[in-house]
Formats: structure tokens, C-alpha cells, sequence
RNA sequence: GCGCCAGUAGCUCAGCUGGAUAGAGCACCGGACUUCUAAUCCGACGGUCGCAGGUUCGAAUCCUGCCUGGCGCGCCA
């Protein structure tokens, strides 16, 4: 498509002498007008004509030179039509020619993304929300893998914090009367909600764990220490089933804990460049410079101990010493965007150059029905519950549909996984959700499994031609004519995925797998593929075999498994 | 109170950053399995784009005000 519409823009610039640069090259609203088009209102000023006249002008004058290519007047817009067969040729062609690259390329060529996702907290279960970060994260890095950045996938464990030394009184107090080895995350979330409950009536615990937490930072290699560690151990455990389950992998798997002996750098660092201030015996930066009433940065509190803040300033410049980043993209939810103004805030007041190239990438919060999801008052769902339940569903389906299916809990647990996945995947990702079970359980529509089901539909087309011995004939192009809305689909792909990577924003990979996916199954149940005169029969199976290869690459850059049998 | 984000079909959402007659999925209704997997397809129904002004050839999209919902606002992360 790329192809056709640089061809398209140089002819326009020759026309015109308007840089070709400056003319942008749309798809019309409606598919029956054509394939590209070209409104001709941004020229009505340097050529001090009507854009319907320049219009006919210009169509007129492009027929000429074309080929293969019409270009239709119609009103202020010049509708480009390609000619069927060379269209047909020309998109199956160049998916055939890049394979499972189709659309990749060399556009992040030089170029570094640091991308800080999922970051879960010890001793605390993944839920639903943390869903959201691993795999949006994950898409962003696939996205930009394709495009030849290199990246770095960042999990930034959250294993630092007050809320450890109240664990490691927790644990002290009731540790003899709870199993950890079973299931550590749960029998930890017991205890932390256990410690909220009777911290009101009892000071000493609060105590406690306030020493507790300054013996940790200060690094002795103790009690506390080694509880700490214990803590850390288990989570990470049970939190690795999870991602090999997700297919997620880390460049760098690092706890807040890792940024320890550079916290005095970073706050003398930030000191020397000379914006920070004594307040009610904290050390803060005055963001009021920044923007007027925003509340300053806490760097150290009257205790002496650092917060979030402090360990995440001193991961950023970490980062950026370490990778010299084009990019840091912080996939964090919405909920936590004052924090990253503060922290692109004391940025800012220390004038570092490279501050813009911090971005948050907020998503939006996962609520449920009955209200915000929150750890201490038990009101979450477990994600390792949800993955095996979207399993189980698809495992009925299968017995139900499929019986015969080999590998059946293999190709299960991927649909399940592709449903929960690419639900999660599907809306712009600012957008609040929702989480509703029978949502996330539903395999029609908009979803991971009807995609995966086109794929394994296709696959079942080609696997049936190469028993029969079909599809060796040359292929006769014109037989596509009627599949064009699906070619121009396929055609721009590319495009899709350039613009998801500039956006961060995966649900554009999963709008354009769901429209494909429509247009594939409209498509073949209204021509049949095998048996047909030979020429036919190889131009369909020809694009047969396009449309499963850019939807299973499509599917790999969300992580979603392409089974080739459903 | 202040600051961000959102408001499009009954529900969940697209709408290509200002362009053509606002589109999908779900739900509901009517059709299609001796034919490459019916997790599918075809059709019908469904709209005061939160409200009111403004900017211009043109606004769901931009600016202002208001209404509603979400999130955040100094020693949690």
C-alpha cells in the first residue's frame, strides 16, 4: 500500500509543484469510492482555485500518467482506485516477500525504548490490574522490536517500602500460625490485612515497623534482612508462573531495592543543582516554579527514610546513564500520573535536557462491578484465577465443538489466555474497565479467540490444498477482484502498526485484527477456495495463505497464540 | 476547592489528530451448516455525538462556560 501511495504522492507533487512531503494521502470514507484518497482543499489557496475544480484538473491530468491506478473526481476529493489484479498482486506479494515480518522494518534503526512494565509488589497477588501493565507493556515492546528500536524491558519490582517492615512485623508476631510454602502470596496478603486490622488498637506495632523499615534501608544484613529477602524469593516465584503463562519475558528484572546505594548520589545530585528545600523537616523540591499550587516532591522524610519519589528519581537517571534512552516509557496506571509530573517536575526545575523523553503511559484503572478494586478489603480478582477459567471455557468449547482436536489443553489454555489477553488489549488504553466475567469469558465478536479462529480457519484451507495437491497452477490475479476490502486491509497493516508504536497504544494492532478478521470470514464464505479452475483456486489459496500470516504476526506482537487448529 | 482524564446506538467501544451520508461488536428480531471447522456468515433494528455558545468553506474532533462520572492533590507505593 506504502507502494501505491508514495507513487501517488510524487505523481500529485509533479502535478501541483506542492512538496510531496506536504500531501497526505487518506482512505475514503466510504470503501466503494475508491481506495486512497486525495482531498484537494489544501491546495484551493496556492493555486486560488475551488477544490472540486482542481479536483477535476488534476484526476484528468493523473490518468494520464498512472498506471494502473484511476483517479475518480468526485467533488473536492480525487478518488485512487488500483486495479484489482495488480493490487491483489502487489499486497499478497509483499507479505509472501517479508513473511512473519510483514510490516516490520528498520524505522527504530539506532534508536533505544526503555520501557518500565508490569512491576508488581512483593507480597502482594497479581490481580487484573497488574494484567493490564504486563501486557500492555509487553505489546509496546513487540511493537517496537518489529520496528528495529531496541528496547528494554524493564520489571521494576516493588519490593521497597514501609509497608515491608510491617511484613517483617506481621511475620514475627503471627508468622508461626500461617503456611507460606503453599501459597505464599495469599497467606501474606492474610497477614498484611491482619496488621491493618489491628494496627488502630495496637502503637507499638506502627512502632515496630518503623524500625524495622529504617534497619532494612540502612542495610544491615539482619533479621530484617533476610525476612525481607525471604519475602522477595516467594513472590518472585509465584509471579514467573504467571508471565511463562503470558509469554512475557524481562530485559531486566530489578527491585526498587537495586536503586538503594544510589540514593544519597541522586539526592546530592539533585541538591547540587540547587532546588531543594527544608519543609516541616523533610527535604522536598518546590514544584510551585513548575506549575502554580502543584505540591512539592517529597525527597526525604523527617525519619530520615526515602520514598517512592527518591527511588524512582534514582532509577531514571540510572537508566538513562545505562541506555541513553530515545525513550522511557513508564506503563503505569492513571491513578499514578501526579507522580510522574512530580517526577518529570524535579526534571524540569533541575534543567535535564533529556526530560521530555520520559513519558507516562497511563492506562486506565480496572474497576469492578461492585466498585474499585482494593488489596487490604479483599476485593480483587486473582489473575491466575481468571487465566484458569478463561482455560476451562475454552477447554468446553472444544469438547463441545471440536472433539477430535489433538493437543486439546494445550490449544485451550492458549485461547484462554488469548481471550483474557486481547480483551485486555482492545480498548484505547486510558479508558477505565470494567472487569466483568462473562465479558472476559466470551469468545465471539471483538475477541482473541474469533481471531485465533480465522487463523486456524485458514490454516485448515491450506492444509486440506497440500493433500489434494492444489494451488500449483500460476495464479490468475482477477479472480480477487471481490476481495479487495480484505486486500487493502492487509495492505495496511504497515501503516497500523507504525502508528500503535508512535501512540503506544496496542489497540490499534487489535482494531485492525478484528476488522481483518471480519473481512477474511466474509470473504471465503462467499467463495470457496479449493476446486475451483485452476488459476482461481491458486490466486484464492495465495491469499489464503497472506491473510493467516498477517494475522498470526498481528497476534504475536499482542503475545496472543496463533493455533493452528481450533 | 484546585488539577488531569472521560462523556458517541439499550450495553461495550471505533471514528485515521479539522473533511465526504458518524461505524463495529454485544443484546434483540429474521435468515444460512449433504459444500474448505456455524467460536462463522447475511439481513433488520438502533444516533439531538452530555448541554449551550464560539472559531470557518466545513466540527464528534479546536476554544469558552456549564452538567455528569473517574482519578489525583506533603512525609503510602
Amino acid at each position: 500500500m506504502q507502494a501505491f501511495e508514495t507513487q501517488l504522492r510524487d505523481a500529485l507533487s509533479n502535478a501541483t509543484g506542492v512538496p510531496a512531503a506536504d500531501l497526505r494521502i487518506e482512505n475514503p470514507r466510504d470503501p466503494a469510492l475508491g481506495d486512497l484518497a486525495f482531498p484537494c482543499f489544501v491546495l484551493a489557496k496556492a493555486l486560488k482555485k475551488a477544490p472540486p475544480a482542481i479536483a477535476a484538473e488534476l484526476a484528468a491530468k493523473l490518468n494520464d500518467e498512472l498506471e494502473g491506478i484511476e483517479a475518480i473526481a468526485t467533488g473536492p476529493y480525487i478518488n485512487f482506485k488500483v486495479e484489482r489484479g495488480l493490487l491483489a498482486k502487489t499486497i499478497v506479494g509483499e507479505i509472501e516477500a517479508q513473511g512473519s515480518q510483514y510490516g516490520h522494518g528498520t524505522d527504530g534503526a539506532g534508536k533505544t525504548i526503555v520501557i518500565d512494565l508490569s512491576s508488581p509488589n512483593i507480597a502482594k497477588p497479581m490481580s487484573v490490574g497488574h494484567l493490564r501493565s504486563t501486557v500492555i507493556g509487553a505489546a509496546i515492546q513487540r511493537i517496537h522490536d518489529a520496528l528495529g528500536y531496541r528496547t528494554v524491558g524493564i520489571n521494576h519490582i516493588g519490593d521497597w517500602g514501609i509497608q515491608f517492615g510491617k511484613l517483617v512485623t506481621a511475620l514475627d508476631r503471627w508468622g508461626s500460625e500461617v503456611d507460606l510454602e503453599s501459597d505464599p502470596i495469599k497467606a501474606l496478603l492474610a497477614l498484611y490485612v491482619r496488621y491493618h486490622e489491628e494496627e488502630e488498637g495496637d502503637p507499638t506495632l506502627a512502632e515496630q515497623s518503623s524500625k524495622n523499615f529504617q534497619e532494612l534501608e540502612s542495610g544491615v544484613d539482619g533479621h530484617v534482612r533476610k525476612t525481607w529477602k525471604r519475602l522477595t524469593e516467594l513472590s518472585l516465584r509465584e509471579f514467573d508462573k504467571i508471565y511463562s503463562r503470558l509469554g512475557v519475558t524481562f530485559d531486566e528484572v530489578r527491585g526498587e531495592a537495586f536503586y538503594e546505594p544510589y540514593l544519597e548520589s541522586t539526592i546530592e545530585r539533585i541538591q547540587a543543582a540547587g532546588v531543594t528545600q527544608m519543609s516541616e523537616g523533610a527535604l522536598i523540591v518546590d514544584l510551585t516554579p513548575i506549575r502554580k499550587k502543584m505540591a512539592p516532591c517529597l525527597l526525604r522524610k523527617t525519619d530520615g527514610t526515602t520514598l517512592y519519589a527518591t527511588r524512582d528519581l534514582a532509577a531514571v537517571f540510572h537508566r538513562h546513564e545505562l541506555y541513553d534512552f530515545d525513550r522511557c516509557l513508564y506503563v503505569v496506571g492513571g491513578d499514578q500520573k501526579f507522580h510522574f509530573e512530580q517526577l518529570k517536575g524535579v526534571l524540569k526545575r533541575m534543567n535535564v535536557a533529556w526530560e521530555p523523553k520520559v513519558e507516562h503511559i497511563a492506562f486506565g484503572m480496572m474497576n469492578l462491578p461492585e466498585g474499585k478494586m482494593s488489596t487490604r478489603e479483599g476485593r480483587v480478582v486473582f489473575l491466575e484465577d481468571v487465566l484458569d477459567r478463561a482455560a476451562e471455557e475454552a477447554r468446553k468449547i472444544i469438547a463441545e465443538k471440536n472433539p477430535e482436536l489433538a493437543n486439546a489443553d494445550v490449544i485451550a489454555e492458549q485461547v484462554g489466555v488469548g481471550a483474557v489477553v486481547f480483551n485486555d488489549l482492545k480498548r484505547e488504553r486510558e479508558k477505565d474497565i470494567q472487569f466483568v466475567w462473562e465479558e472476559v469469558l466470551t469468545f465471539e465478536g471483538e475477541t482473541g479467540p474469533y481471531v485465533q479462529y480465522t487463523h486456524a480457519r485458514l490454516g485448515s484451507i491450506l492444509r486440506k490444498a497440500a493433500e489434494a495437491g492444489e494451488g500449483t497452477a500460476d495464479p490468475d490475479w482477477r479472480a480477487l477482484e471481490d476481495a479487495a476490502p480484505l486486500i487493502l486491509r492487509l495492505g495496511r497493516f504497515p501503516a497500523v502498526l507504525r502508528s500503535a508504536a508512535e501512540h503506544a497504544e496496542p489497540s490499534e494492532i487489535t482494531s485492525w485484527l478484528s476488522t481483518c478478521a471480519r473481512e477474511v470470514n466474509a470473504w471465503y464464505t462467499q467463495h470457496r477456495v479449493l476446486g475451483q479452475e485452476a488459476g482461481i483456486t491458486a490466486a484464492r489459496l495465495r491469499l489464503v495463505a497472506a491473510a493467516k500470516s498477517a494475522l498470526a504476526g498481528g497476534l504475536a506482537l499482542l503475545g496472543v497464540a496463533a493455533p493452528e487448529e481450533m
